[in-house]
DNA sequence: GGGAAACTAAGGAAGTTAAC
DNA sequence: GTTAACTTCCTTAGTTTCCC
């Protein structure tokens, strides 16, 4: 069959008869070299262009391999900004991306997520679970829908109230409970599995939290149904210090976090108000006040932490913390004098 | 034999508290 | 209110086991 009649090239000392010849014998890409050359007529530039599409970076993130960052970020429902900034950083495409997941905005199914554990509590996911599958190379998608092998390892089965479970695992999924919180309370409080399991669930049942809601983690409160983790998280809503929160508690002896928080509300401070604004005493100093006559000026309180007005701590706030120490210290005493009496 | 689930444990993040 | 030392406990790397 005829071919067409290609370009006619010389590059580097040698006669083509087309841009595919070239291509061809350099292995490089046609389309970008191909395309460069329609718009410059430039060979050189071309072979580099394509030299540089092939030599392009790949990145490389828990086994699969992507083009580009927009890739890396489209699957994980970040942003490349995001991912390049922590590159330029010094880390690897797989740290940063390990790095995003936990800690920044993720976009999936059209919805916004804080973190991967929000991504696997809201599809009721065991958050461990999913983070292993995306490190054994599934995408985000499979990591969250692929079903779970059946096993069949009799000595992993465990028995909660007379109902048999394949796993400790298949339990915590059955119930919605993260298999970690689990084994951080039989391993801190030396309980059996069963104790564990139902201090839990007594827990998220006390605290509102529905039943088919995936808890990886007990959030520290809950303010009209908004989960607060940790308390930096709800002091940087406050705009105030998670230590400035924490040294107030521990000052003023108050029992948990929103105890404390409506005491702070209440604090109030004394200052000199003049034309209807505060003043401190170094302004009124430099507005030529002097250390007699500032004394005439009227004081009046204010709130000492002005950022909290206009916020409720009671009204559909729930101190999981609380539940969560009331209810674990009330069964571990059970558990105690249960042992006591044998 | 490879891949996936289960298990274990060390490191580090977050909370607490004393000192400033 | 901030800092830093200390404590608690959560995250995740590493290992084992066994299904496909």
């Amino acid at each position: 069959m005829k071919r067409r009649k290609g370009h006619e090239i010389d590059y580097a000392g040698k006669k083509y008869v087309s841009l595919h010849e070239l291509c061809d014998d350099l292995d490089l890409p046609y389309s970008p070299l191909a395309h460069k050359y329609y718009r410059t007529k430039d060979i050189e530039q071309s072979v580099e262009r394509a030299k540089k599409v092939k030599d392009a970076q790949t990145y490389t993130v828990w086994g699969r391999e992507y083009k580009s960052l927009t890739d890396i970020a489209k699957e994980y429902g970040t942003s490349a900004a995001v991912i390049s900034k922590r590159l330029q950083d010094g880390k690897t495409a797989e740290e940063a991306i390990a790095e995003i997941i936990q800690k920044e905005t993720l976009s999936f199914c059209g919805k916004e997520f804080h973190g991967l554990a929000q991504i696997a509590n809201f599809y009721g996911k065991d958050y461990s679970l999913v983070w292993e599958r995306l490190k054994y190379s599934m995408s985000m998608e499979e990591a969250l829908f692929l079903p779970i092998r059946q096993m069949n390892k009799p000595q992993y089965e465990i028995t909660y109230r007379g109902k048999t479970y394949q796993s400790k695992r298949a339990f915590a999924r059955e119930n919605n409970i993260g298999i970690v919180c689990i084994r951080e309370m039989m391993e801190n409080h030396g309980v059996d599995f069963e104790t564990a399991a139902d201090i839990l669930l007594e827990i998220k049942e006390k605290a509102g939290i529905p039943a088919e809601q995936m808890i990886t983690r007990f959030p520290m409160c809950m303010i009209r149904g908004k989960e607060y983790r940790t308390l930096v998280e709800l002091a940087a809503e406050l705009k105030i210090s998670a230590a400035a929160i924490s040294t107030y508690k521990n000052r003023n002896g108050c029992g948990r976090i929103l105890e404390t928080l409506c005491q702070m509300q209440k604090e109030e401070r004394e200052t000199y108000f003049l034309d209807g604004r505060a003043v401190s005493y170094k302004e009124l100093m430099q507005m030529g006040y002097t250390s007699a006559s500032y004394q005439t000026v009227p004081k009046k309180k204010i709130p000492l932490y002005p950022q909290f007005a206009g916020h409720d701590f009671v009204t559909g706030c729930v101190d999981v913390a609380r539940i969560y120490e009331e209810v674990k210290s009330e069964r571990l005493e059970q558990e105690k004098g249960m042992q006591m009496n044998m």
